[in-house]
DNA sequence: GTCTATAGGCAGATAGAC
DNA sequence: GTCTATCTGCCTATAGAC
């Protein structure tokens, strides 16, 4: 049989984790085979070989990209607020995490769904990099304590329960509906501050 | 070859469901097979099929029974609080959600997690059953709104902000940490209580 | 770098004996 | 009600041609 396609593709590996990433979040890693993969791509199955080692390995660099992702973004915001008192730190990661995960849905659900897919030393990296980032909150709700500007008896719990509320947007949010992404950001940020008894 | 097990057994099928909760959670719906749960029931896979039509029905069942305990768990409790204030029900509902989830956490995952592996049909029909349980707690909200009790800008908003939170602490709550589940339970009704502005 | 073809194995579900 | 045996089909991953 003639072969469908000729070579040459710079774009295949990415094309390849963009695939992934919207299959694995739509249907569950092990739901999804590799011909499926491979058929939205536009290839053969034995094609993504070329790119990747095995089927988890792909799974793990989705987890691992999202997560250094997020890690970036808020480095690279919090750099723009060194001179912000805590309680507008607090808003500024309030709305950066709505805002953020809201814009990836997919590496979301993944990073979190998917987590029992992995090896153990993958998942200590990935949860590693998690905690590296929800330090973040973390560190602002301690020192708001230290400055006596918040009133919070446990931090560290404080922290899960702030991220679990904002994460929370993502299971139910969808725009064109009643509200604006901005507006749901200013009314949970609203409750954020009560929250923490700012 | 001889058979090797007799035939009678009225809690095959229980214990089906038991084995099928813990695997599914364990690993995922589409990674678990017939064969393995038949294996920890202690059967042969084609005996699984005296109990469910196939393997859809009984994630489905199990997905519906849980909600339908939820609810029927709420209600009960609701009903020995019929003269209690708005705050003092709220406190019940943060309580009682911590706990009856605290202690089927196989359950929960399952019942959020799999949602994409049911029919729209079955969809549809267990999230009626999941908004009926929210509208218990968006339901004291608005009351408490009316009463001058809260402040709160969105009631529908807040309902999924409270419920996000709480289900947080599935997430990272184990039994024999640093604090007991009553500890927890205080500390998120704190949270509750300030982030409805009560 | 992609193809076709295939190895080797496990999947869900059913049939018929007991 | 459970067994054994089996149908049919899909799975991941690899081999070798081009």
């Amino acid at each position: 049989m003639a072969r469908t396609q000729g070579s040459h593709s710079d774009i295949t590996g990415p094309k390849i984790r963009a695939v992934a990433l919207r299959l694995f979040a739509q249907h569950g890693y092990a739901a999804v085979s590799m011909r499926q993969i491979a058929k939205e791509v536009g290839v053969q199955a034995g094609a993504l070989y070329n790119y990747i080692p095995d089927k988890q390995s792909l799974l793990v660099t989705l987890m691992e990209t999202h997560m250094t992702d997020v890690l970036a973004a808020w480095t690279a915001r919090l750099e723009t607020l060194d001179d912000a008192d805590v309680l507008h730190r607090l808003e500024a990661f309030t709305r950066f995490h709505i805002r953020f995960h809201m814009e990836r849905p997919d590496a979301v659900f993944i990073a979190y769904m998917e987590l029992r897919n992995l090896t153990p030393a993958h998942f200590t990296h990935i949860e590693a990099l998690r905690s590296r980032y929800e330090n973040g909150l973390r560190d602002i709700l301690e020192e708001g304590v230290s400055a006596k500007a918040f009133q919070i008896t446990d931090p560290k719990i404080t922290t899960l329960a702030v991220i679990g509320m904002l994460n929370g947007v993502m299971t139910w949010y969808r725009s064109g509906g009643r509200l604006s992404l901005e507006e749901v950001e200013t009314i949970y940020w609203d409750m954020v501050r009560k929250a923490v008894g700012a």
